[in-house]
This record gives C-alpha cells, sequence and structure tokens, in this order.
DNA sequence: TTCAATTAGTTGCAAAAGCAACGAATTGGA
DNA sequence: TCCAATTCGTTGCTTTTGCAACTAATTGAA
C-alpha cells in the first residue's frame, strides 16, 4: 500500500486547474489550451508547433487546432519559417499582448490558490519540484514509447 | 513574468501519466480512468460513486461511465446502500483483488519514473505538497463555483 | 404529514483530446 | 545526385471528458 496517491493528486489538480480557466475565461474566445499556448508563446515568440509539442507535453493535432482557433481569434500569427520550410514560426498579435494584464491576473489568482495551501517556507519548493518532474517525465515517456 | 509555469507542469505531467498507463495497460480491457478508480476502492473499499467524485474531483458522468464499465468487466460488484438507497457501495471483486499486483508494479514504476527526477531528500516533500495543493484547491474551486 | 429542496446516479449531447495515416519539406548517406 | 528516412504540420476518425437535464430517494421545515 503506497502512501502517497500521486495520480490522483495530479490529476485532481489539473481537472481543477481546467475547470477554473474555464470558469474565468468565459467571457473570452480561448478555452484552455489557447490560454496554456499563448501562455507559452509569451515566454518563447517565434516558436514553432513543434516546439509547443515539446514545451507542454502535448499532443501535435491538439496544438494544431488551438494554433488555428487563435489565428481566427486573431491572437497569433504565423509565417513560414525560411531556414526550414516545413516549419511555422508562430507569433502573438497586438490583441494577445493587450490581453496580458488579464493573464497575468488569472494565472497570479491561480499561483495564489495553488500556494496557499503551502507554508510559506515550503512555496519555493514545489515550483522546483514540479518543474524537474515535468521534463523528466515528459522524456522518459517520450522514450519509452520510442522503444516499444 | 512569474517564474513557474505550473499550470504547464501539471497539465504536462497529467499527460505523461495517461500515456504511460495507457501503455502499461493496453493488454487489459482497462483504460485510465478505470484503474485510478480500482486503486481508489483498494483504499476505500465500499464507497459510493459521489465519494468517488469528491476523493477524485473528477465529474460524476465519468465516474457512472467507468464504474459501469468496471462492473462489465468483471472488477467491481455494486449494492444499494440500506442506509441510503439512492447511493451504492462499490466492491471490488476477486478479479480486481487478483490484479492487484500488476496494479502494484504500475503503481511503482510511475512513482518510479516520477521520484527518479528528485534528490533523495527532496522526494518526500513531493507527495506531501501535492497532497496538500490537491486537497486545497479542490475545495477551493468547489467553493468558487458554486459562489458563482 | 406534506412538499420543496437537496442529493446520488444516469444519460444525451457537445466539446476536447488522442491516434494514425497522410503530404510536403528536409536530411543524410550511398 | 538520388532516394530512403525523418520531421513538421494537417486531417479523419474514435475515444474520452464535461455539462446539463433528468429520475428517484432523502431530508427537513412548516
Amino acid at each position: 500500500m503506497t502512501h502517497y496517491q500521486y495520480g490522483r493528486y495530479i490529476a485532481g489538480i489539473y481537472r481543477a486547474s481546467q475547470k477554473y480557466w474555464k470558469m474565468q475565461l468565459v467571457d473570452t474566445d480561448l478555452r484552455p489550451v489557447d490560454f496554456q499556448i499563448l501562455i507559452s508563446l509569451r515566454h518563447h515568440d517565434g516558436s514553432s508547433q513543434e516546439d509547443l509539442v515539446h514545451w507542454m507535453f502535448i499532443d501535435k493535432s491538439v496544438v494544431a487546432r488551438a494554433v488555428k482557433h487563435l489565428i481566427e481569434g486573431g491572437y497569433v500569427t504565423r509565417k513560414v519559417n525560411e531556414q526550414d520550410r516545413r516549419a511555422y514560426q508562430l507569433f502573438r498579435t497586438e490583441k494577445a499582448i493587450a490581453f496580458d494584464p488579464e493573464m497575468e491576473r488569472i494565472l497570479n489568482e491561480w499561483e495564489g490558490i495553488i500556494l496557499e495551501a503551502l507554508p510559506e517556507d515550503e512555496q519555493e519548493h514545489l515550483g522546483d519540484l514540479l518543474k524537474g518532474v515535468f521534463m523528466h517525465t515528459g522524456s522518459t515517456v517520450r522514450r519509452i514509447r520510442q522503444e516499444d
């Protein structure tokens, strides 16, 4: 009998975050995935869709459809990468940039909810631990999948 | 610009876990949700579906369908709770119990992948932090939803 | 007791996600 | 140079999830 139920915690926090973001985005034409991608592009403007696939550990078809949706909504533009004409470079539009403060607000409130569960001196740990686990599990599962 | 991207880490770990479990369960008739529910029942045999909804922070329709699937697969039985005839009590069958060692193996391997990302002295923290965050975010999002 | 409000579970329907097959561009070795 | 293998992105299809409306049982207040 294992002591911690990591799967239950992770899945539960994930579902809670999706539900919370959906609530916060209800007045926009953005869905949680779109929001996630906009956040990623804020960190890495000019990324390719493949970059996002690795960055988020998400299926490329989901990215393709979210990007399409973001372009239609006027949040993102893309141009062919002239160094590699298979790939696009994705850029945030003015509309996306104008949405930054609201995005910041939603992120900060969510972070507040996440962190207020923890004693002050533990809060710093969480980000580091999750980041480490994310990077490692992502590459591991990718590797296992390949070996199959 | 926030330093940690909790949303990306959580969602990524979640997707990796789903993919990993799906791989491990490929020779069974169980899906990741079914697996999660079996784990929960191993901890709390006799739970109602509503108990699972809270325990996992998951939609009740998903539980209803997974339970149906588990009953059809012979992993679970249920009987009406005579103290409250709206609710069922869910019980694992012999078949589910026989599956325990395999379940244990999958869980241990997954836990191994999660934890090998972390230095020995941090591993203990992760479970506590996640458990705290899970319990708090779950109840918070539920409360916010209700206030709406 | 009676009946409105709440709760456990189900189901129809729509949205979201994942898989696999595909086309086009690129890479790298013979 | 040529062609097989790989990579980036798209699309059709299926599976999974979530929402909301519903039934049946329960609770509690008048």
